[in-house]
DNA sequence: ACATTTCCGTTGTTTTTACAACGAAGAGAA
DNA sequence: TTCTCTTCGTTGTAAAAACAACGGAAATGT
């Protein structure tokens, strides 16, 4: 529990627990048995095939959520970092094993709840639960939209589209035109499902162009 | 209202409204001036860009979930028939505008829920609002995981790849090796994100091969 | 029944991508 | 520093997909 306590200021204003008075979150830190876990680079937070009953939120560090097709190539689906959850949908949705692993890509801490003991027993009690549903409610729905744009990256026809749509996408979340990105080449290929050198081609062939210009993750759009 | 009450039965037993006796159902019904709407075929029922403050359940019919990149071509991302929610996760996020459009392949009878109207009145008050939140977050959740399969569908190499990735996930859903599919060719096509006719090519070639049989829509694995 | 339109499979050509191999630059360790 | 290992860009070649065009079958409307 000291090493919660932190962590506490971040936790509280995490999306998750949005809304909450100190009363409210200590209490449901408590049911939910709250705890801190580090891992270690490259270690599995969950597996394809595991039954999720915990909520995942990241505290510090970056979290591939990949899947391996069935002849070894790799899909990244997403990066996640900070205030970030984890494998909420496999949460939500009783009974269905995760179809999708989450491999830390750096030294990560993560705050795990105990989703199930809680509302096994505070079903329809507690006014916290309440809150906390409207918020994982909302956060679901924002990694939704989050999906659905990054299914709008990869069903890009040429590797000039999805890298413009990808790049595109990124500077608008970052509200301005210069911006960087988390992934290495290799990851940015894997995410948006093209061949690496292939990528790296044509990302300096549109740097040559002029469209853009960029700097190891240093990027900008022109 | 009176045409609602034609579709009762239907809808008290979609999972939005799962584990709500009668009177919390009617109850809910009329708080958010719940109301039964007809689209025709290839009508628009959401547009990029709209606002969403509706809850839309799909009576019957089927509905498009698309997006037009930015040089006319057609994404399809999901195909949505009864029972089915549409544009749950923009309603979920506050002041954020779909990204999409919701298209209608054929005549579509819709209920339509004013979600703003009743959660800025019963906040906290009502009970039947707490079921609710629930049965959507776990109808969210569900979404979810449906769009991160169709993240594996497309994230596929090869067209071959891609079509049996496809069909294995439509037979697992249909717990059968023979089932048909709802998409026509064209369709398809633009869910995968791949040629019409290059895609009739390779489906008659894994046939001639004797991994898949088919007539029309009417697929079998062998 | 007939005309018209839509849907689907086939083929040949062009464009794009994957793949493999390599060298250079940079990071980190001994 | 020197060596090793990782990351990234470049090039050539083989494979795959997009594209365009066409014909037939099925569906639709009159």
């Amino acid at each position: 529990m000291e090493r919660l306590e932190k962590y506490y200021n971040q936790i509280k204003n995490s999306p998750v627990f949005y809304g909450m008075n100190d009363e409210e979150l200590k209490g449901l830190l408590e049911c939910f048995n709250a705890r801190v876990r580090k891992y270690e680079k490259e270690e599995m937070i969950i597996r394809q095939g595991d039954m999720i009953s915990n909520i995942y939120l990241i505290l510090d560090g970056a979290v591939n959520i990949e899947k391996d097709s069935y002849w070894g190539r790799r899909i990244i689906i997403s990066r996640l970092g900070k205030n970030d959850n984890l494998a909420l949908s496999f949460v939500g949705s009783k009974d269905i094993e995760s179809s999708v692993d989450a491999i830390t890509v750096e030294d990560t801490l993560v705050l795990i709840l105990g989703y199930e003991k809680c509302t096994s027993m505070c079903q329809n009690a507690c006014s916290r639960h309440k809150v906390l549903i409207n918020n994982l409610f909302q956060i679901l729905s924002k990694e939704n939209i989050e999906l659905i744009q990054k299914i709008e990256n990869v069903s890009q026809k040429t590797i000039r589209d999805k890298l413009m749509t990808y790049l595109s996408n990124e500077a608008q979340k970052n509200h301005s035109n210069k911006f960087s990105i988390s992934f290495n080449r290799q990851d940015l290929a894997d995410y948006l499902n093209v061949d690496r050198s292939a990528m790296s081609f044509e990302l300096s062939k549109l740097q040559k162009e002029g469209l853009i210009a960029y700097n190891k993750n240093q990027f900008q759009l022109l």
